[in-house]
DNA sequence: CTCCCGATAT
DNA sequence: ATATCAGGAG
């Protein structure tokens, strides 16, 4: 039996309120960010994005731009070329089919071609405050080493935690799980030493799987 | 499974 | 040198 309170309270202690790092002051922004942050860290997408907001404001400014501009505006986050291609799809997808607004359902973002279902669960969770399990590299690491799921896949992580977690508490997990994954249960050399949860964790105990 | 791809930590 | 990073498509 798995106390999500307890283990939402220490991740807390350990991180304060559940945040979103990347930065952004509109549903676009976000999904901009979101599409950037793919093997790249949220750190140098918010470099990247400081500027980018300047100076694309709109789905029009995504739509218009040169690609190789637009590529060379976005080159510091990696995958730069599949990423501009992706910007501009999405944003001519939206512009078209979704009278312009970016959508806040889940199902019908990740149809959208270059969104999946990390980047639309980060979406409607994060930009219209909806519930949302964001299952990246970081929450799918945390989540099996401390139990809370058995499963690799993202999108039977995604099924299995909807399952378990209430609807309201689902967001703000996932955002934690984020954080810790990101400055405590890392990928290498997990500090142990500084984690609240190691009393229900086995990872610590057993070693990786 | 592979590819996309630059930046950073170890 | 190499592993990894708020992934997704083919």
């Amino acid at each position: 039996m798995i106390e999500i309170d307890l283990i939402i309270e220490k991740l807390k202690k350990m991180h304060g309120e559940p945040r979103c790092e990347l930065k952004f002051s509109n549903p676009l922004e976000l999904t901009v960010a979101t599409i950037l942050s793919a093997q790249c860290t949220d750190e140098r997408v918010n470099r990247v994005t400081e500027s980018l907001f300047k100076k694309y404001k709109s789905l029009e400014d995504y739509i218009n731009a040169p690609i190789e501009e637009l590529e060379e505006d976005i080159r510091p986050t990696g995958f730069y070329r599949n990423k501009a291609r992706t910007l501009k799809n999405v944003a001519l997808e939206i512009k078209s089919r979704h009278f312009g607004k970016i959508p806040d359902n889940i199902e019908v973002l990740a149809k959208i071609k270059g969104i999946g279902r990390k980047s639309a669960n980060m979406i409607v969770g994060c930009a219209y405050n909806r519930p949302a399990i964001i299952v990246d590299t970081h929450l799918r690491r945390v989540a099996k080493r401390i139990g809370l799921t058995k499963f690799d896949d993202p999108q039977k992580i995604e099924n299995d935690l909807k399952g378990k977690i209430p609807e309201d508490k689902q967001l703000p997990l996932s955002l934690l799980l984020i954080l810790h994954g990101r400055y405590v249960c890392k990928a290498r050399n997990p500090n142990c030493k500084k984690c609240e949860l190691i009393t229900e964790c086995d990872y610590s105990k057993k070693g990786e799987r």
